[in-house]
This record gives structure tokens, C-alpha cells and sequence, in this order.
DNA sequence: CCCGCGTGTGGGAGCGTTCCCATCAGGTTG
DNA sequence: CAACCTGATGGGAACGCTCCCACACGCGGG
């Protein structure tokens, strides 16, 4: 009622006093136009405030100019949130300028996983951002034989086989046991995430390789396993106090699960960083709140969200191009807990 | 190449051996198809795993089947993020079990508010969930004006004329500063958020009032506006440090800032709890990890983008139906702050 | 016996674009 | 001066769906 309908593309036309086709071409900026045919179908655009109909385009181009990020929602329900948000941030930074939108999926379970296939299928959007990979993750391979371009952030294993982007979990991990060695601690363990994670297995080969370098110890018995979560960490250094009552350092693969581990190395008595120095990974605001304040090696998480938007607009453009990926560096901001 | 063509409805339709529109009508539902024709038709839908092109139905149906989730990228950045997730999880939840997708929208400038106003101008979206309203916020009128359904994550005013969802702020904040009185303390100072966010004056009106209630003093010169950053709750402290020397407790209307204060008092040599009492407000992630662990006032961010997805596609299926508003109640959790 | 009605069905039109092709004017070439 | 090209233009068709309408059928009532 009232409002008058929104003018369409042939609206636009009469108005200038041209085709249809004219200012569909005007508004895709084709260079075969007149400058006079131009001047009146941006005046007429102008005056009756016309804004194309993309679902219609998208009708015909096949094109939706839309991509989706999935978020496992064990990634975001475990503390990661910062980094969850942060990527996000990134993202919708690379979008900038684009007339591409952001979808944001989260899936929970097995019936949410469905639906995210059927829409996959549909081809409702050109691309997809996939964050927290795990090894047998079904996503990633349906998304490859869907054929639908997906960037990564992280990957299944090292011989991933679709484009991704990750820090240097490796390098970030020796870097912090490293720092552990230079502060003269020689009993350095490590509590790590989720083995079903490269990232995991990544910043853990980055402990036994720092160690192995240093010549120190890299014994089975210094590796405890967790989840990523506060209470996982804390679990993983009571077990690590149990085993290796004598240990002076322990590099945390995640500031949260680090937060659990101070916890519990207070419950035991013992300081930090005097009797046992911690290190995290993240550089999440937790890391600033802690007590003591938690050295931790940063990763660029926002530049990560940027580079897979990039990596994936470009796949988008050109398709069955080269997959890519893109290893950030890290590095250690220092507090008080080493 | 290869991949054989998509199904299309008329491919159904022939499969099935009915005409379109009967596979249509299936698909949407419709009593008017006998039983044999039913069964038919959802036979060749399986057997072609035809997933129909929405895209399509949209342009017909002017209905998108998407919703909006908006973010001035302020909100986002100033440390609110585990707010923002919180709700972000709600919203994906209240959504779960409808085909409606979720589009995030941060805006960040000049241009990316123009760019939103020529999408929702263009209805590409159903409806717009807003989050972080300042009162002359220009997008509520805009949204008011264009006639899409909206809800708020709070309000432009007490009066907003948009449905909204939030929590009891006054009654939080009463709340949190009954405690503080009856812990005995006597010269409770506050810190507020930016006072053009009608958040920000809820809370400093629960604290008013709440003193009033217990006849305490609530003069002036104990409220510090601050902006909901740390760095922000920091500078506030230290002006009412100056101010109020004797001040014994203050009420922080956020988690963050109130990270900053302990800070700043913990660089005056105040001892918390036993010098001055904190109290947040949120009780976000930081909470649980400052020194020491941070009492705050709880609100239930996850029900709130639940809640807000609810009132929103109810405005959507009943267009023109009543405003309408949810507050939700808030709890303390007490901590060792105070 | 015919009309009317309700149920089930299918074809045509249309949603607002883009793309393919035909057309046309004007200038260049042989 | 005819044949040709090149740039600018517009109309038809198509994208895949929903909705409107027409129609066929069987049945009950006047």
C-alpha cells in the first residue's frame, strides 16, 4: 500500500529512453555504451533511487554473490571466541569493497550438517570459508567433490589438498620453548590440543623440535593431551604434575586451556612463574587477564580471516586455478608468566 | 564438464510424470495432491537428488528466506566480543529448524553504512537484527522507514518504537550494588558506559536508585563515563581515584572496563576486595580470569539473540503485527572481588 | 437430467535480470 | 560506389520457480 513498486530495470529504461539491454549494460560498466545513452540512464538511476534486483541476476548468472563461513560449533563453543571473532573481523575486512556477503553457518549436529549439504548443493553461494578442521572432518571432502570453491583455515593433515591458511604453529611453538630455554628451565612439558587436530599435532612437533635442538629431553611423559577447553587444560596439568612432579616449565597449546593449568598449578602450590613458568598460544584477551599475565605466542587472526577471503575471491574468479595456501608468522609477546 | 545439469522442477516433473506446478505444490506442501502423485513426485525428487534453486522461488516470492545480523564495528572491536558471539550462538539457535540462513554485517564506516542502506533497500533481506543502538544510531530509522522487520539488541530509548530484547539493566545493576551495600561498604562509585547508549543509563540508574533505596549518597561526583574499553575503565578509575580518595567500591558497567579498573587500582596500591570491592558486569570470559576473579553481573546473552530471532521471524510471518519487547532478568555471581 | 460444487491437475504468464543475436548508422576500404 | 567493418543499440529468450486460471472428473441435489 502506498509505497509506489520499486522500479525495475525497464522502469530505468523508459525513463532514459533507451533498452533495456542499454542499462543493464551501464550498470555492469560495459565500455560499448554512448556517453550521452550513459549521462541518462544514471540520471534516470538517480532519480528513481533504482537499485538492481540481484536476486534476479543471480537468477540468470548463476552467481550469488554470496560466501558462507562454517563454524563448527565446538570450535565456538570452546572458549576459542576470541579467535572465532577476530577471523570474522578479517573476513568481513577482505569483503570490504566487494559487493559480497557473509553467511554464517553454525553446525551442531548431524541434522544442521544435512541442511548445510543441500544448501551447499544448490550452489546457494559461490564459496565457503571452513574454520576448525579436524582430520576426518566430512566437510572438506564434500566440498570438494561439490566443486565448490572453500579456503581453509588450518588443514585435515600436511597433505591437504584444498587451499588454507594457517600461522606457523611449528615455528610459534618452538619460539615458546625456546624462550622456556633461554629462561634456563630444563623440564618443560606440554599440554596440546585435540589430536585429531593438525594444529595440535603441529604445535606439538614444534615442542619436541625445540627441545631436540636444545638438546633437552622430549620424553612421552612430558605430553599431556587436552581439548582446547579450560577444564581440559586443567585436567592435562594435574596429570602432568602427577607424572613429572619435578617439571619448571609447560608450554599450553591455547591460552584458555593455559587459564585451566595456572588454576591448577595454584591448587598445587606452586608459583608462577617461579617454580613453573607457562606459556600460551593465541594471544587472546585472556592471556592479558590472567594471573600472573600469560606470555603466549600471537597469531594474526584477523590477517588470517583476511588472507582466506582473499585466496578465495580469487578462486572464485578463476576457477580451477591453482589451490593455494598461506603460512602466517607468529610471534611471542612476553608477560609475566615466564 | 561432466557433472551432468542440475535438476530443475520440470525435469521432477517429468520424472514423476505430472506437470509442474503438482511437484510445486508438493514441494511446498500443499493438501491439493492425492496420495499416488505425492508419493511420485518425492520418488524422483530421491532418485534425482533434486535440491530446488531458491533463487529462483526468491524472485518470484520476493521472499529471501535470510536474515540480517548487523554490527557497528565498534561494537565488535571494543572488547564486547564474547557478548557478540554469545548472541551470534543465540540468533544461529532461535534459527535452527527454519531454512532461514543468517548474513553478518559488520559496519565499519561512511561507505559500508551506505552499502548496507542500498541492500536493504533492495530487500535482500527478510529482516535485520541490530545490535549495539546508539541513541542517534541513523540505522533504526532507516530500517523503521523502509519498512523492514527489525529487532534491537537494546533500545535507542526508553520509548524505542522497534521491537527490542534486553536485559533488566536497572535491575542488574541494583542488584550488584545491594550487594556491595551489604557487604558494608559505604562510598560506592560507578563507571558507566558512553552515555548516548541507553544501556549505559539503565545501569547508572540501577546504581542511583539502589543507593537512594539504602540512603546512601549518590552524588555526582562518584559517576565516571567511560566507553566500555578497558584502557577506558582504566582512565575513569583513576579520575575517580582523584576525585573520591575514600571511595570503597565501585559498580562497572562492563567486564572489561572493570579488568582496566583493577588494574589501575592495583597501580594505586589498593588491595581488592579488602580496600575496594568490583563489581562487573556481563560476566563475559574476563570475568572469570582477573586478578582477582571478577563478581559481575550475569545477563543471558545467548537467550537474547534467541529470543530477539523469535520476535523476528514472528514480525516477518505477521507483517504489521504489534511491537513488541522482552526483558530478560539478570543474577549476580559473586567472585572474589568483593 | 442437468447444474453446481469441490478436488486434483496442468499450462501459461510473469518475477527482473543477462546474454545472444539481429539491426543499423557511419566510416573505411578496394 | 559496393562491400565491409566497427560501435552502439534493442528485442527475444532464458534462468527456475510460483501463482492464476482453466479444465476434467465425480458426486449430490434440485
Amino acid at each position: 500500500m502506498g509505497a509506489t513498486q520499486r522500479p525495475t530495470i525497464k522502469t530505468v529504461a523508459a525513463r532514459a529512453g533507451v533498452g533495456r539491454t542499454t542499462v543493464s549494460r551501464v550498470l555492469n560498466g560495459s565500455p560499448l555504451v554512448s556517453d550521452e545513452a550513459r549521462a541518462a540512464v544514471q540520471a534516470a538511476i538517480a532519480e528513481l533511487g533504482y537499485v538492481p534486483n540481484s536476486v534476479a541476476r543471480s537468477l540468470v548468472t548463476s552467481r550469488t554473490d554470496s560466501i558462507a563461513l562454517v563454524v563448527p560449533e565446538s570450535e565456538s563453543r570452546l572458549g576459542s571466541e576470541p579467535y572465532f571473532s577476530a577471523v570474522i573481523r578479517g573476513v568481513s575486512g577482505g569483503l570490504a569493497g566487494t559487493q559480497i556477503q557473509l553467511l554464517l553457518t553454525l553446525v551442531r549436529d548431524r541434522r544442521e550438517l544435512d541442511q548445510l549439504t543441500r544448501f551447499l548443493t544448490a550452489r546457494r553461494v559461490d564459496g565457503v570459508l571452513l574454520v576448525s578442521v579436524h582430520r576426518d572432518d566430512p566437510l572438506p571432502g564434500l566440498l570438494e567433490e561439490l566443486g565448490v570453491p572453500t579456503v581453509l583455515a588450518g588443514r585435515r593433515s600436511p597433505a591437504e589438498s584444498l587451499s588454507h591458511v594457517h600461522s606457523d604453529n611449528v615455528d610459534g611453538a618452538s619460539r615458546a620453548v625456546r624462550h622456556l630455554v633461554d629462561r634456563g628451565r630444563t623440564e618443560i612439558a606440554t599440554i596440546t590440543g585435540p589430536l585429531d587436530m593438525d594444529v595440535a599435532h603441529s604445535r606439538l612437533r614444534g615442542w619436541r623440535e625445540a627441545l631436540r635442538d636444545a638438546g633437552r629431553e622430549a620424553d612421552e611423559s612430558l605430553v599431556a593431551p587436552a581439548d582446547f577447553t579450560e577444564e581440559g587444560g586443567r585436567a592435562a596439568m594435574r596429570v602432568l604434575l602427577e607424572r613429572r612432579p619435578g617439571l619448571d616449565a609447560v608450554f599450553v597449546a591455547s591460552d584458555v586451556m593455559a587459564a585451566g593449568a595456572l588454576a591448577e598449578l595454584r591448587g598445587h602450590g606452586r608459583r608462577v612463574p617461579d617454580d613453573v613458568a607457562v606459556v600460551g598460544f593465541d594471544d587472546s584477551i585472556v592471556a592479558r587477564h590472567t594471573d600472573p599475565p600469560l606470555t603466549s605466542v600471537r597469531q594474526p587472526v584477523e590477517e588470517i580471516g583476511r588472507t582466506m577471503t582473499e585466496l578465495l575471491l580469487r578462486e572464485i574468479a578463476e576457477p580451477g586455478s591453482a589451490r593455494r595456501n598461506v603460512v602466517l608468522p607468529t610471534s611471542l609477546v612476553v608477560r609475566d608468566s615466564t
